[in-house]
DNA sequence: GCCAACGTTGGC
DNA sequence: GCCAACGTTGGC
């Protein structure tokens, strides 16, 4: 299974408001930009991805899992734009930071570091074991 | 098909 | 709230 990451300004829609639609999910809408709506047109039921908290927080706070596959995305009459349904699974113990992945070495080259703009964005195997591992919660 | 202008994201 | 980075748009 493939791994990603889904990042939201909490103040738009927030960890708490995914937890509460869980276990139905909810649709990834609004993304815009053209390789984030690739990786979601990659991604697979059950895949799994972190869900971080952008602007305020700027930490991985839980894990979510792909329920819908991609689809047009209801809030766009352009059909360009398609997107998944994620749900929460759960929380991780400790929240990881912005600031905790990039005094990692070993995450130096995740695409939250290295790709700042891309909000939906792929993890590699080894990436999702070290920030479970940071984030003390069962990669 | 290039590239300047513009708009947006997101860290600080 | 600022601004750098960068993706997108549109004129040529």
């Amino acid at each position: 299974m493939a791994k990603w990451l889904f990042k939201s300004e909490p103040d738009t829609w927030s960890w708490a408001q995914q937890l509460a639609k869980a276990p139905a999910g909810e649709e990834w809408h609004g993304v815009r930009n053209y390789l984030a709506r690739n990786n979601m047109r990659a991604m697979r039921l059950g895949d799994q991805g972190f869900f971080y908290h952008s602007n305020i927080g700027k930490e991985i706070v839980g894990i979510v899992e792909v329920c819908a596959l991609s689809h047009p995305d209801s809030t766009s009459d352009d059909p360009r734009w398609d997107c998944v349904d994620i749900r929460a699974l759960r929380p991780v113990t400790r929240p990881v930071s912005l600031a905790m992945v990039k005094a990692d070495h070993r995450l130096a080259k995740m695409a939250l570091v290295t790709c700042a703009r891309l909000s939906v964005q792929p993890v590699t195997d080894e990436e999702w074991r070290i920030v479970c591992e940071l984030g003390g919660v069962e990669p």
